[in-house]
DNA sequence: AATGAATGAGACTTCATTCAT
DNA sequence: CATGAATGAAGTCTCATTCAT
């Protein structure tokens, strides 16, 4: 039999595979110390390598952190503009479809926890992030208040970062699925109908 | 001889001036580099003092970051204790009362920028404090809950953490006091209201 | 069957090929960057291949580096062979002979400037080169004393010395041709006739 | 008896010999095995202090060596300076004046050998000690020729580069006090009267 | 109360070189 | 003949911390 003898081309060459085992190790190991802490020669005991092989696939400790961090970015961006509210959705609905969006991003966060921790959680990153989410969301608040789903007695802006700040609180101890749905409801809730108990 | 011998309880004495020079000048590198970035040189640099002077006041690096956190805290404690709200307040005034409240947080946090930075925005302190925070004005919330002031379909303790979510939102890009009254109004009618144009 | 198996002679194999270059990037590169400050990942990029190649070629970086010396002094030596002067030159022409001699080493240090730059300018292997071309000279010279056309008044050896200084200063900043031949006959008639303005 | 506690003003602080010791350290590491293959931790192994204690004096290796450069070439420009030959010298004192230029400039690379190996022969620093070398005797030889005592055939410039190439060769090999004054004297007849037996 | 001087420990990064293919 | 991938060994430099004064 003459099978081929070369790499296939839908076979990952090793290279490339190094460079996602590292990047998951690194992943693991500033998720856990934060980026000043954390020793290269971590990253790569993890993995069994030597300390060059990390500066094979990166050009320093610190480029290593950000395409982790400009990674998560990439995703999170991708994951808002998917969670814009069709306007003619039904009255009943609505608090249910916020809801669906809050819990889309708790899911979201609680997917890749250590990309999560570093690009959300930690400084630096953290902060630019958080307020480019708030951008993201201000920009679809601003699209429903347009469409009357929304009241604009209060900002888009500053709605949008009172959602990244409720999502900020709700993900940091790491909820699980079923603790992430309530979390959800309560801040739709909390963001539509307000705690108030008005006096009729 | 009625010399003095030892220093005076209303003068402050030399080391102690010091000390206060050295937190502040802590707390000002702290701030700007965080903990990991700040080196003990930068510190003493500022006061024109020498490294020795540094441990004479405190044990260790960490242990001076520490002191500063612990006071940022204590003070954050002691204001939230102030603001639980009465149960017999006038229907009416009950936003304002809010707005009052998420006003003398951000208030608080413009106060000394630099201790903020450092208990309330960098880790790892920043975790524990916004903890902390979040359960002391839980703990109001309930009461206010019990009082009938606030519906109790949202649990009190994550109301307490959406509280501090928007809290610090708000405060990161450190607006001028204006900007700070506007803010509050805002949280305080997204809080008590919700946002959702609610069919009547 | 008569199919050629192994490389006629003729015909450059693709291996003495990829030598030749290898040795000229080599060259280049070390005569830039001096030995130490020569990566040999450096070399190899020069000609778009990789690193082990290089050790296909060259034992070592060193090896590489030695033997390009050595190539130098190789070709030196020939050419001072050829400089010695006949006895029976016309008085009138000796001077124009011995600029004839200058003009000629500067032109061989101007025919390959990266061999020169590493085989008479860097350590370590200029002063052996050195040494070595002084020596050559003052046989030369030493013999051109014997047959009276030199005074003996200073030894054979150092006058081979200063001739090489000489050649050394002039050669440095890499005259164009014009230049050089200006140069070969200021030389030539210090070295003859010094420039002391003797009283008659 | 109250003799004095505190150090004296005329007694060097430790600091100051410190860094006096790491000097002469550093020029016998850096002139035995030049720059690049000197390692910092060689130049404080000989003094038994840490590595350090070496950045407490040297802001880099680099920042070290090229002090050292420093100090060679400003002692030499200040030797330079001092050998301009006076116009009424006697002609039958000239060679033996010129002489005396050579001497001092051998005897002044034999002083402080190390440094002279830095400055004076090792690159990269050497080339520019040479250039501004060369300049300044050409200075001194242009004034020399307008007075009279040498003549202009060849360019003042070129004969102080040829200076500095018998300089170069001479010292190379590190000769003793009498075979300096020996050398200098050659150099001397050689530059001012030339080596061709010139047919009378 | 204060400091000049020193250092232990260790981090990041580099580079010549090799192995298996 | 050529190379993708990997590494051992080392080097420069940093920094919190201490000792003796």
């Amino acid at each position: 039999m003459d099978k081929q003898e070369k790499p296939r081309a839908d076979v990952v060459s090793k290279g490339t595979l190094t460079h996602a085992k590292l990047r998951k190790a690194a992943a693991a190991v500033f998720a856990k110390r934060g980026f000043h802490a954390t020793k290269v020669s971590d990253i790569v005991q993890q993995l069994g390598v030597s300390q060059p092989t990390f500066y094979n696939y990166f050009v320093s400790k610190e480029a290593a952190y950000e395409e982790l961090v400009q990674e998560f970015r990439r995703r999170l961006q991708a994951l808002t503009l998917t969670l814009l509210i069709a306007p003619d959705i039904p009255s009943a609905e609505v608090v249910d479809r916020v809801a669906l969006s809050f819990r889309k991003f708790l899911d979201f966060l609680a997917d890749d926890p250590d990309l999560t921790e570093i690009g959300f959680f930690q400084p630096p990153g953290c902060t630019p992030t958080k307020v480019g989410m708030a951008t993201w969301i201000a920009t679809n608040i601003a699209q429903e208040q347009q469409s009357g789903l929304f009241r604009d007695e209060v900002a888009a802006g500053q709605i949008g970062k009172c959602f990244v700040g409720m999502i900020d609180q709700m993900a940091r101890d790491r909820p699980d699925a079923a603790t992430r749905a309530t979390l959800a409801q309560g801040c739709a809730r909390l963001l539509c109908n307000g705690v108030w108990a008005k006096p009729t």
